[in-house]
DNA sequence: AAATTATTTTACGCGTGTGTCAAATTTATT
DNA sequence: AATAAATTTGACACACGCGTAAAATAATTT
């Protein structure tokens, strides 16, 4: 009734309703890595949320609309690691060791994972997919090409390059598990140091 | 009613019979990379052979045991692979690199496909398929410590090297298309050399 | 406390896709 | 040519899971 409530409301709304939505996103994106988007029904989703399943659609258009925006949770993760300022001083090498390793670091510490059920999108949001997934292999590939012009980085094709080591990104999904002995750190240091020898120049052969 | 065909007979039978039952598995099996398990229907793997589909059920138990089989191509085609024959005086990382280059050779010029959705197989499938991939990951882990052994590769732990590279086949499907403008041997040329730079010793850092 | 709005539920309709079965057809055998 | 076996087909039953809509409940506002 004061001016403050009136204020205040709408936008408590609004907050309250994205937060419960992004819930619903996170929950299902779990469960979606565990056991596929087709494996994995909405009674499921509902379920994991002590909800109905007519509910989560109050929240969400429908099943393929949770598919799309779980992708874009990791593409944003992956976006902002990219976009974290890199010292200008490393070499690309250097740089996109760190890139690397944040992102297995991504991968394993939070929730957040790399989902390949890209086949069940339709129309625009499986093009918008795969318009953000190549959008950062150019980023990465684009520090590739910086770490060979500075000497840092062999000379191949980026491309090439870039897939190689994205792919072991993506089959994390397949082996981790939480619970595994290894860490995520220690995965982290592993892969981005194995990444590096992979691409650093002075011993072809 | 002599000998000879009455020996023949029941044998060219069964070659008819498996040979055909083995166009389907491998027509399924491209579907199923191209599109995934779930967005396959067995329609659409009948249309693909010129049939019908209940005709496929004479084949073929369930379109799981399809998936299933489908997996097994690959694992049979990985095992005969590490079963050649490797130069006993070639160091570890070197039988690496030939494995590894056949692997991608395989993935790329023949039909055949590693398929991710393991997650869809039940019961008894589902744990063979798994034991098959621990097996493959297990012989290549081998190689990789005998490279350690004898001082080709670098030291550290086996499995995170294998789960590394294995991660870039695994990724393959998603990123490759036979109309690309890369060759088969191109890229395995490409990946081989990457995967030796990553596990070779002598730079660490 | 009444009224309004937000959220959740119960009940239902519907499409898709799998697998079956008995009949038809093709192919091989005698 | 007749018979038998193998292969394919048309028609069907059924389950699963998605999405909807109207009604009920809960929360918030006045």
């Amino acid at each position: 009734m004061t001016a403050i409530s009136a204020v205040k409301e709408p936008f408590d709304r609004d907050r309250q309703f994205s937060a419960k939505r992004k819930s619903v996103i996170l929950a299902a994106a779990q469960a979606f890595r565990r056991q596929g988007y087709h494996n994995t029904n909405m009674a499921a989703i509902a379920d994991a949320l002590d909800l109905t399943r007519p509910a989560l659609y109050y929240y969400v258009k429908n099943k393929e609309e949770i598919l799309f925006e779980s992708h874009l949770i990791a593409y944003d993760a992956m976006d902002d690691i990219l976009a974290r300022p890199r010292g200008a001083n490393q070499s690309g090498l250097d740089q996109l060791y760190d890139v690397f390793y944040a992102f297995v670091l991504l991968l394993t510490e939070s929730g957040v994972s790399l989902l390949t059920d890209v086949g069940s999108l339709t129309g625009a949001w499986k093009s918008d997919v795969l318009k953000r997934r190549a959008l950062i292999e150019d980023q990465v590939a684009k520090v590739v090409k910086r770490g060979q012009k500075d000497g840092s980085i062999r000379q191949s094709d980026p491309r090439m390059m870039v897939f190689f080591f994205m792919g072991a990104l993506n089959w994390l999904n397949a082996w981790y598990d939480a619970s595994g002995n290894m860490s995520g750190p220690e995965i982290a240091e592993s892969f981005a140091q194995q990444m590096k020898n992979g691409l650093m120049s002075g011993q072809e052969n």
